[in-house]
DNA sequence: ATTCTAGTTTATAATGATTCTAAAAAAGTG
DNA sequence: CACTTTTTTAGAATCATTATAAACTAGAAT
């Protein structure tokens, strides 16, 4: 299995759980947004185990911290994550509630003029807000 | 009262809570950033008269649907609010947890390449995350 | 293989921000 | 005042997320 260097090479003991999870996040062709619900239901159809949904937290906690995943901030009930860990962007489509990449070139470059003192950067991250 | 032609004017009943949380939120020189219940306590110190949290809740959420507040996007366990209205974005220092204004020209003006078919932008924000 | 230990999974409970409910109070109107 | 609509309120409900603590497992040692 491909993802067991992966997750040893972390810290973090290649289970089946994880392995599973390994799969369903990162066997495909494109990255994608989802939140814990979503997952969830997608474990189900993919997996023929079940897995708690005490442990898919852990597991996409445990990931984010890696950097495998990052949160995308954006005001909803729900959490979203992005298997997509390139620095990059996104429109939120409000009606449909999805999120949208919007790579680097799809912005141009970002310039922050204002310092804060004892502060670096991190990250920026571009949130375009779309109507109908 | 300076604020019951502004509540008049929106549709809303210029009530003693409304006009109260008005002025903890608009009488003062400084836009800031505050979530529900920091507001709750800026609103127990302020005023001789408890409000109760649906009523603040109520009012918050009325005051962002007529565009005296908005929402910051921005993933915490509770939701940010804003009372400075204009286009502009943000530093979130992750240490903290305090967000602050970025002006337009502080970042610079930002083209969005990319369009989506039938949709239309409604806002664009750029959070950029501090760290130490 | 058997034992040992730290790490992991799991069902379930707890937490806590937010929303809902429905009754009482207040605002606006004539 | 009498009447209607809106608002406030305490408390309950909701629901995403986190905590708990017991059972299980991976990896290492014996
Ligand atoms: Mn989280
Ligand atoms: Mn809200
Ligand atoms: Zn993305
Ligand atoms: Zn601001």
């Amino acid at each position: 299995m491909k993802y067991i260097e992966k997750l040893r090479n972390s810290g973090l003991r290649p289970t089946k759980q994880r392995l599973q999870i390994c799969e369903v996040l990162f066997d495909r062709d494109k990255t994608f947004h989802f939140t814990i619900n979503e997952l969830e239901q997608k474990i189900k159809k993919q997996i023929n185990n079940k897995i708690s949904l005490a442990t898919v937290y852990n597991t996409v906690h445990a990931f984010e911290k890696k950097g495998y995943l990052k949160q995308i901030p954006i005001n909803s009930n729900q959490t979203y994550f992005d298997t997509n860990v390139t620095d990059h962007h996104h429109f939120y489509d409000l009606k449909d509630e999805k999120l949208i990449d919007l790579e680097n070139s799809d912005v141009g470059p970002i310039n922050i003029l204002k310092k804060i003192d004892g502060k670096k950067i991190k990250s920026v991250e571009v949130l375009v807000k779309l109507e109908d």
